[in-house]
DNA sequence: AATGCTTACGGGTCACGTAATGATT
DNA sequence: AATCATTACGTGACCCGTAAGCATT
């Protein structure tokens, strides 16, 4: 199984919602071309198929970037909320109680 | 939110079942080294908590090790059947149809 | 011409293995 | 003494931003 990355998941999620990449990196904190690359990565250890439609200035999701989206919101939610009340039980609260 | 990684999630389910740091080394490809410097790293991560007692011979999962495991099984099943499934579709089949 | 996704290029960080150390049986 | 987890250290890969390229409006 080639290493898929949570913060290319994420990044996808993102995307998938803005359909822009400079919003994208943005609110990520990243940069256009650092977008446009992970998810080019992401898409090639999903087995080469496109997630996106980019018409240079159009970003669309495909067929097989839908479905994925729509499986991968409650997926990557579930595991965030395990991880979040992980982290709240512990001693020194990890990211401090910002989000949520 | 600190980047916690697949990998330390996938190394502590294993460490979690195996109790043993050379045999999740080995059932990972890694070394027991690697495997002790992940788990620590989880384990900052996730707010400083301890997830195993280590007392130098015996492995053991601590009361908070023992709930992050109990969550964390069904989450990244979860996750990893969506991306399975999201990898069957593509055209190159991905990382061949070898597990599962 | 302007906007916006993409490819090319260097740099810094982090994961990795090897080797050495400490602790327990 | 042997086994097992841990720490120290050097190397290689990957993530990142900057800069240049190409297409579409």
């Amino acid at each position: 199984m080639p290493d898929v990355d949570l913060r290319e998941l994420r990044l996808f999620l993102v995307l998938a919602e803005e359909l822009h990449f400079g919003r994208t990196a943005e609110r990520l904190g990243l940069t256009p071309a650092r977008v446009s690359q992970t998810m080019r990565a992401l898409e090639r250890k999903l087995g080469g198929q496109q997630l996106f439609h980019r018409t240079s200035r159009v970003v669309e999701l495909t067929e097989a970037g839908r479905t994925l989206h729509a499986e991968l919101v409650p997926a990557v939610a579930g595991l965030d909320r395990v991880l979040r009340a992980a982290a709240f039980r512990g001693p020194g609260r990890a990211w401090s109680g910002s989000g949520c």
